[in-house]
RNA sequence: GCCGCCGUAGCUCAGUCCGGUAGAGCAGCGGGCUUUUAACCCGAAGCGCGCAGGUUCGAAUCCUGCCGGCGGCACCA
């Protein structure tokens, strides 16, 4: 795999730029400036999806895009030219356009960027056409695009070189619109309902809000080290204890952990935290949210998102799934001997801790099985050293997931405001920290002194952005709904 | 990190099991064609098979290692 110039056959080469010179001698530029005036094709078209075959107007047009197909006829020819908003073909005649403009024309190359001046009428056989009156070569390509109607296939050119895939497969680019119009929806929807949207540290000294694994980078002049965020938490807090009331935050996050379907190194998450609400009202938000979005770009796939989504406490469905009692087995010596009773369960069991346990029997057992939206509730404290305690439930706390086609896409609380109960919280991470656990949390001392402050009760909830693009579009890797995921060099 | 599968012209793929010296379509090149739409027809050309070794008279095909990709596990939300 190897993209130097000199890769590429001399010959498909060679000959595009024979024709950029040619041009270039013909006094034309073969690189303007700009194209002013261009309808999108989509719109172009739009008004004439009922002429006839064989009609036509004089209605003219303006387009621009890239050169996709081209069908020649000798004195006539079929042009196809995609843009954002859809293809459309060209008809160039030469008694229309002259032999000289003709052969201009016909000489372009597949890839080439083009705007096209014309006419509508639909075609013999129907087809809403623009009969060419004038043309303009916008950008010469000189790379040979790929097949023109495989498309591109290669998963690994896909991904690396998206720029060929987004050109090539009409698929991955209405994806990233459609990406665009969630993200869109996500904004409308929390502004709409009195969010700011505000903008918190990605270079952290410390860093927090989630267990995981950060990245390390360096700042000279401090002569520090500084992490990427793993998450916007605390800072979002803060936030809230100076009184923002209702915040959220949509941005990327960085975790060093390993990659797969699921996971990008870098990923988009939103969060948010309203003011005097709990995880019940989040719910009820993610819920609302969710069914927005899919009404927004149309979702039509295999997942019912109607309201209400069941609302399942974790050891309920831990208990449905599995038929063991967490609240029972309390501790780690029951819950192993739980789990080698079962004849349902294979667990790993050696190293592990109670809570570890308690969430591998989660992810294990009652994620995959999930299709249609769940909140999973009511999570053991040691999971969670930012949410509140159950107000009925003893070692558990206010804690919510929401899963869906098998996936976690969002995590959300009761925030714990109470500063005495955090720096407990915190102190049990350090000693998990110290006996090896590498992605416990910092102490941070400036946070719970943000909580002394007084923080109103809260509720908060992470998205993950790339996840919920994956349900909306029925993608089953991350891969495919980053533009530009990370890949070995 | 481990296991499995994959890597052949610019692109999409066949050929690998059962070694015999690489092929098709598209794109490109030359020519023809005023209603095509995977346009079509004729002609010439293009890859030595991810990389490096090995086995063999002979390797794209078998073996080893490495690189890259995909999937799974581990790890992880």
């Amino acid at each position: 795999m190897s993209d130097q110039p000199t890769d590429q056959p001399s010959e498909l080469l060679a000959a595009r730029r024979a024709k950029l010179e040619r041009i270039r001698a013909q006094g034309v530029e073969p690189f303007p400036h700009a194209f002013p005036g261009v309808t999108p094709i989509a719109e172009a078209q739009a008004p004439w999806q009922e002429l006839e075959a064989g009609e036509e107007r004089d209605d003219a047009y303006r387009i621009a895009g890239r050169l996709a197909a081209r069908r020649g006829q000798g004195k006539m020819a079929f042009l196809d030219i995609v843009d954002r908003s859809g293809r459309m073909q060209v008809q160039a005649r030469a008694d229309v356009l002259g032999e000289e403009a003709m052969a201009q024309l016909i000489e372009f190359d597949l890839g080439d960027l083009v705007g096209i001046d014309g006419t509508i009428f639909s075609s013999r056989s129907g087809e809403l056409t623009l009969r060419v009156t004038g043309f303009t070569l916008l950008a010469k390509s000189l790379r040979p695009p790929p097949d023109k109607h495989h498309g591109l296939q290669d998963v690994e050119t896909r991904y690396r070189r998206r720029e060929l895939d987004l050109i090539a497969n009409e698929e991955a680019r209405e994806l990233f619109v459609t990406r665009a119009k969630i993200v869109s929806e996500l904004r409308r929807s929390l502004d709409d309902d009195g969010f700011i949207e505000v903008e918190t540290p990605v270079l952290q000294p410390l860093y927090g809000g989630a267990l995981a694994r950060p990245f390390i980078t360096h700042h000279n002049t401090l002569d520090r080290d500084l992490y990427l965020r793993i998450a916007t938490e605390l800072y979002l807090k803060r936030c809230i204890v100076g009184g923002l009331e209702r915040v959220y935050e949509l941005g990327k996050d960085f975790r060093n952990e390993g990659l797969s379907t699921k996971h990008n190194p870098e990923f988009t998450m939103v969060e948010w935290y309203e003011a005097y609400a709990d995880y019940g009202d989040a719910m009820d938000r993610v819920e609302q949210l969710v069914i927005g979005i899919a009404a927004v770009i149309n979702y039509d796939g295999p997942v019912d998102f109607s309201a209400p989504w069941p609302r399942i406490p974790m050891a309920q469905a831990i208990k449905d799934a599995t038929g063991i009692d967490i609240s029972e087995a309390t501790d780690r010596d029951t819950l192993v001997a739980a789990i080698a009773a079962s004849d349902k369960v294979k667990l790993d069991v050696e190293d592990r801790a109670w809570p570890t346990l308690v969430d591998d029997l989660l992810s294990k057992y009652v994620e995959p099985a999930i299709t249609n939206p769940v909140f999973i509730t009511d999570y053991p404290t040691a999971l969670s050293p930012f949410a509140k305690g159950h107000r009925s439930q003893p070692g558990l706390v206010e804690r919510f997931e929401a899963f869906c086609s098998g996936m976690e896409f969002a995590n959300a609380f009761s925030e714990l405001n109470d500063p005495d109960e955090q720096r407990r919280r915190f102190e049990d991470q350090v000693r998990l920290a110290e006996s090896g656990d590498e992605e416990s949390q910092p102490y941070d001392e400036v946070f719970v002194q943000a909580l002394e402050q007084g923080m109103p009760p809260t509720a908060g909830v992470g998205l993950g952005i790339d996840r919920l693009v994956m349900l909306m579009t029925g993608r089953d890797s991350i891969r495919e709904v980053v533009l530009f995921p990370a890949m070995r060099d």
